[in-house]
DNA sequence: CGCTAGATTGATAACTGTCAAGGGCGGTGG
DNA sequence: CCACCGCCCTTGACAGTTATCAATCTAGCG
């Protein structure tokens, strides 16, 4: 799982190095994660995986694609209360809960390993995986608190302009990623689900988004052209996040990321 | 703890009873959380008990009186993230996140009681009690979830009814009420903070739930004055809540309260 | 090449915020 | 006991933001 100079090997799955960026872990773990990523399936975009009422167990984790949390009104207005990015994992508590409060479903094609609680009880033997996990909840409680604050106390603009930040962070702290970019593949209109918005206004906003050079986005890539006035607009603190350097700083990844490629070819 | 009908006794304290409608307890259970009951301290309104950035440990247990999370916009703008009431505990699990990424401080004058990390390491010794402190965990997860929806795809007055119904819910599940209604000691300021909106905007839109005559409020009281109507206005389904029959099902609290009182008499 | 989901735009209405002024009520000091 | 003060609630007029409705445009795809 490391090259020949001792660095990270760019060929860990997304969940090996979401749980490595909580936590240190040994050869052995290493394996185990990178074991449970290779049991991956695929789901085409917009498929439910779990429903809200269901009694699942053991836990789900992402390993491509977007999926997210949402809930429904008897309108049928949808509201996405958290994405499930490459790497994130999600238990399916209904062993103390009884049943979902919500459905967990794709937005993009998907890659999904599905545990069973007998793995992932499996998995929450070894101590640094389960305080990995342990950290990868209190952070995505973290994240439902700044999304409540988004969605309370910003405006449009600076509502797409968090969530932006949001995701380029988190992306990039499992992904190689070249410079502040990165794939987008969800519609204006999940997009709007997620920011309290509709998909006109979040159309427009992103149309001043894109007037005043903050961002570039289009098929389904986004582009951020100036980060730094992004995140004053957005008023992003990472922190909650809790991200280690590799993702804070993107120069190390790119320049190991563009090292790797140099060395593969 | 229990009377000589077998019925559960009002004397015990809110901590106690929210931990009883997660999960059946023994009488030892019973008895050392009651003792943690009794350590109480007053603060008055508008107190911090811990500030963002903080490194605490142990939890904090709300025993009477309304406490908050929240966080602030560099504007000043405040968010508020969650409510505590009596018999809400929160854990600071800066163990293993660091740092507080909010505040948690008082609305009204509260009765609160500070556990070191000993002490609650020794409450989750207990299988029962940890059991349900884990519950109740994934129910303020849940509450957070519901609390999004709230701000993204409802309207003020939608979003009062909704704040009212789970309010009353969760007061009924720890403090005997009379009917449908509570003691509410916050601000119009404080309804602005948590729902998104302005004093203002929380001023007229409960001008207009009282003149549907859905509510009553005045002097720091709140009566539901129609609550099937004020449900089906808020889309309220209280399974997020995971409350016992006895909260559900008002007739119980009052009639046990009431004998309560004769009997005393 | 036609189809369809998604993106874009305009006109208008609805909702919510902002600013400013008054009113009520409880507490405090004289 | 009363006057005063401060905090909160209430209200009005107006501005700003966002939703709604409807049409058009675009790009990916069989």
């Amino acid at each position: 799982m490391r090259d020949m100079h001792g660095t990270r090997s760019t060929t860990s799955g997304p969940f090996t190095r979401k749980l490595q960026g909580f936590e240190p872990l040994q050869e052995a773990d290493t394996a185990l994660v990178t074991a449970i990523e290779a049991g991956e399936r695929h789901f085409p975009g917009g498929t439910d995986l779990i429903r809200e009422g269901d009694r699942p167990d053991g836990m789900i984790v992402i390993t491509g694609g977007f999926a997210c949390r949402y809930k429904l009104r008897e309108t049928g207005a949808r509201q996405i209360t958290a994405y499930l990015l490459p790497g994130d994992v999600c238990d399916l508590d209904t062993s103390t809960l009884g049943r979902m409060d919500h459905t967990i479903g794709t937005l993009s094609s998907c890659r999904v390993v599905r545990l069973t609680s007998e793995a992932s009880e499996r998995l929450r033997e070894r101590p640094d995986i389960a305080r990995a996990l342990r950290t990868a909840a209190l952070v995505s409680d973290a994240t439902l608190r700044e999304w409540l604050v988004n969605l309370g106390r910003r405006m449009a603009v600076e509502r797409l302009a968090h969530l932006f930040c949001e995701l380029l962070m988190r992306i990039r702290a499992v992904v190689p990623t070249q410079g502040d970019s990165f794939d987008l593949p969800i519609t204006q209109a999940d997009l709007a689900d997620t920011t309290g918005m509709t998909s006109v206004h979040v159309n427009r906003s992103l149309g001043e988004l894109r007037r005043t050079g903050l961002i570039e986005l289009k098929g389904k890539h986004l582009t951020i052209r100036d980060l730094p006035r992004l995140i004053e607009v957005a008023e992003f603190r990472p922190d909650y996040l809790h991200l280690g350097a590799h993702a804070l700083t993107p120069e190390l990844w790119s320049r190991s990321a563009s090292a790797m490629v140099s060395r593969c070819a």
